[in-house]
DNA sequence: ATACTATGATAGTAATACTTTTATATTTGT
DNA sequence: ACAAATATAAAAGTATTACTATCATAGTAT
C-alpha cells in the first residue's frame, strides 16, 4: 500500500491553483509547511506573509502558487479526501459481500489518521486534523455555489456518493441514503471535534471511537436484503 | 405561545457583550440589523462599520455593546439555542410518554422556522439560516476552550443534554445516547445546508425534511423499553 | 551568449479591526 | 430648572491583512 501510494499522484482540479505545487520544491514546501501552520496558528491567524517567512521565500512567490488562501485550504481539503477515497476504493475493491463492504467503507472513512506513511511532504495526520478543524469554513461562504460549479467539491461528492452507492446496494429500502451517507462523513469530523473540545455532547472517548458509533448506527438503520 | 414570549427574555452570558443591547434602542437596532446584514452578505464581509453606516450609527458606538464581531455571533447563536431551547421545552412539558416526547422534541429542533411572530426586532427566520450557514465558525476556533470555560456555549450544550435525556429516558439501552443528540442538532443545520448547496449529498428536499430523516434515524436505532 | 523562467525583494494600496480623543446630545437626580 | 452623569457621534490614528505591481537576479535551456 505504501509503495503503491508513493506513485499514485492524486488528481485536483486545476482551478484550484496558479502553478501546480507539486511541479516544483518550492510548491512542495508551501504544501508541507501550509500544513503544519495552520494546524498550529488555525486558519484565521494563518497568512501568506507568516508562511513566506517560515519557509524563507517569498508572500508574492507564493502567490504564484495559490490566489488566496481559501483556494490553498481547498486545495488541502481536495487532496485529503482523494487520499481517502484512494484508501476506500482500495480496502473495499475485492469485497462482495454488501455488508462487509459498508462495514469497510465506514471503518476507513471514520477512523483515526493514525501515522503519516506515503507521501513524504504531507502530513496525514495534521491534514485530517485541519480538515476536523477548518473543512466546514471552505463551503460555509456565500461563494459555495458558484465554486461548486466551478467544481472544487468534485472529489468530496464523489467519495459521498460512493458510500451512497454502498448503502443503496446493501439496503435498497432505505430511504434516506444520501443523507445517512453525508450525516456519517460529516458527522464523523464533528464526533471527533467534540471529544477533543466538548466530550460532555459526545460519547466518543479513548474506548469508543466515532468509528463504533456510525457503525452502530449505520446497522441498525439498515436491514440488509436477501440477494446482497 | 406568542404572547408568552414577548414577556420573555432569553438568559444570555453576559461576557458575551460590554453592554447588553437589550437595554437601549441602539442595542436593539444592532441585534435587528446584524441579522439581516450577515444574512445578506455573510459572517466574512459583515463589518461593524458597515453595520454602523446602515443605522446610521457610528462603528466606536457598536464597539460599546460587542467587543467585536465573533462575540455578536456567539450572542445572537445563543439567543438562537436559548429560544429553541425554550420552544422545546415548552412543547414537550406535559408529555409524559418518551417516545411521544422525543419525536415532538426532534420535531421543534430540527423543522424549518416558518415566521417571524415572537419578538419585535428579532427575525428567527433569518436567525435560523444565519445559525445553518455561520454557527459552525463560532467554535471552529483555537480560542474555543476558553471560551467554552468562559461559558460561551452553556445554552447550546443544555439543549444537547435535553435531546440526551429523552433518548436515556426512551432506551436506557442505547450506547450512544450523547452522540446521537450532538448528531440530529448538528446534522439537521447540516442537511438544511445540503438541500440548499449541495442536493445530490441529501434525500432532503421540498417534500423530504431533515425532521423526517432524523426522525426515522433516531427511531430506526432506539428500542422503547417497557416501563416508558 | 542569450533568452526564458522561477524566485526574491521592495514598495504600494485599500480595507479591516480595532483604539483614542473630543464633541455633542440626552437623561436623570436634586 | 439646572448640573452632572451618561450615551452616542465624529474624526483621526494604528497595526495588520490581503493582496498587486515593479524590478532585480539566479539558474536553465537552446
Amino acid at each position: 500500500m505504501e509503495r503503491l501510494m508513493h506513485s499514485i499522484k492524486i488528481g485536483i482540479n486545476n482551478k484550484l491553483y496558479v502553478k501546480d505545487p507539486e511541479s516544483s520544491d518550492l510548491g512542495k514546501r508551501i504544501i508541507e509547511q501550509s500544513i503544519l501552520m495552520i494546524d498550529e496558528m488555525g486558519f484565521e491567524s494563518f497568512t501568506f506573509r507568516k508562511l513566506g517567512d517560515r519557509i524563507k521565500s517569498n508572500e508574492s512567490s507564493i502567490y504564484r502558487y495559490f490566489e488566496n488562501k481559501h483556494k490553498l485550504l481547498l486545495y488541502l481539503a481536495s487532496w485529503y479526501w482523494g487520499w481517502l477515497e484512494y484508501k476506500m476504493v482500495f480496502a473495499t475493491n475485492g469485497i462482495s459481500n454488501a455488508s462487509e463492504k459498508l462495514r469497510k467503507a465506514i471503518e476507513i472513512l471514520t477512523q483515526t489518521v493514525e501515522e503519516d506513511v506515503s507521501f513524504s511532504h504531507i502530513n496525514e495526520v495534521l491534514l485530517n486534523k485541519i480538515v476536523i478543524n477548518e473543512y466546514s469554513k471552505s463551503y460555509l461562504t456565500k461563494e459555495v455555489d458558484q465554486e461548486n460549479k466551478d467544481g472544487y467539491f468534485v472529489i468530496y461528492k464523489r467519495l459521498i456518493n460512493r458510500l451512497y452507492e454502498m448503502i443503496v446496494a446493501l439496503d435498497p429500502t432505505y430511504p434516506y441514503p444520501s443523507s445517512l451517507a453525508s450525516t456519517i462523513l460529516e458527522g464523523s469530523l464533528h464526533q471527533y471535534f467534540l471529544r477533543e473540545h466538548f466530550p460532555m455532547l459526545t460519547d466518543c472517548n479513548e474506548k469508543i471511537t466515532p468509528t463504533d458509533y456510525f457503525m452502530d448506527l449505520a446497522f441498525r438503520a439498515l436491514k440488509p436484503t436477501n440477494h446482497a
